[in-house]
DNA sequence: GATCTCATGTAATCAGTTACATGATTTC
DNA sequence: GAAATCATGTAACTGATTACATGAGATC
């Protein structure tokens, strides 16, 4: 359901062939959904038939040909909409919290890894976040209008890794007992 | 992957059938692992054959009969084993960030209700987590060891609905101006 | 000579959702 | 009489992952 709509707002900013899609699925935008190339040229060639997008093959000297999507009005339309309908609220899916549960059930020393590990990730992601918002936004308190959006998204994100750690702190306070 | 886990998780916690533990599933357990009947149903067969649990009929009056799953020494072994590993690190997957993303191509007015319908729920799911926290820990500095693992849980869903409201109120601030 | 990047796909499988199905008892 | 609760499933479909496939040029 989704995954349409991210291509359509990614194509919306800039045109782009499948394997730039997969790139911008890997960094950017893939930060808040995660696509793999083979589900995006599935979901390529379907929306390409519904109309909301249009390709053009392009020779390239030396490299493969492409093919560059672009977004139709059909398309434009269509993410208009999207936009104008609720979300569905996402719950909670974290397999980690299960396994927290399982403690007394489980490998407690194991687990105290695995939170160390789970706290790194989240503090590589928040430095992302973070880089990304001083490089792209170095002025938040005067965006531009068609930069509001982004930055929010990269607020959420901050937002979110913070709170990551501070789980992971709570955690470690808890089963490590030392303090950091 | 995770589902078999979580199912074993609440069954080493106490035996139940299928439909108790959809149940569960709606409930407690379920605020950090969705799953349908339907789903828990089909999982648990699989389960059965693989020698992680085992049903009993049992007979009640009135009521329809029930399977009642136990978890077997073999699903114990799993379980530690399970949490012996680490966690595959899940990214975020949020369609509003993506929605977020879109405001440029879409309607903002449409965008700030959604705001404040996530803010609420939000908020609902904070006021459950804080009143399980108080009504099941009271004591959270003189936890047994066993409750351990379900205080932390509920901790990390209170950071992360707390992290959620404090983004929207950003978002709030920057769309619509208003403070709240 | 091996690996990495560019470029696009198909096929098989798995996880999860939605729709359908049944039937007794209890509560409003 | 209608709706909710208890109880267990099957079938069809959609979304996503994993494995497989190909091939040219650039870099180490």
């Amino acid at each position: 359901m989704a995954l349409e709509h991210a291509i359509l707002v990614s194509l919306a900013e800039k045109s782009a062939s499948g394997y730039d899609l997969a790139r911008r699925f890997d960094a950017s935008i893939g930060h808040f959904w995660k696509a793999s190339h083979q589900q995006i040229y599935k979901v390529l060639g379907r929306m390409e038939s519904d109309g909301w997008v249009e390709s053009e093959l392009v020779a390239q000297g030396g490299r493969p040909n492409k093919k560059v999507y672009v977004i139709t009005p059909a398309g434009r339309d269509e993410l208009a909409v999207w936009t104008s309908k609720a979300t569905p609220i996402e719950h909670l899916r974290s397999e980690f919290a299960v396994k927290l549960r399982a403690l007394p059930f489980g490998d407690a020393a194991a687990i105290v890894d695995d939170v160390r590990v789970r706290r790194r990730a989240h503090e590589e992601r928040l430095a992302y976040y973070a880089e990304s918002a001083a490089r792209f936004y170095p002025d938040p308190d005067d965006l531009r209008p068609d930069e509001i959006g982004g930055w929010l998204v990269l607020r959420g994100g901050i937002l979110a890794e913070e709170a990551g750690i501070a789980w992971c702190d709570e955690i470690l306070q808890r089963l490590d007992g030392a303090e950091r």
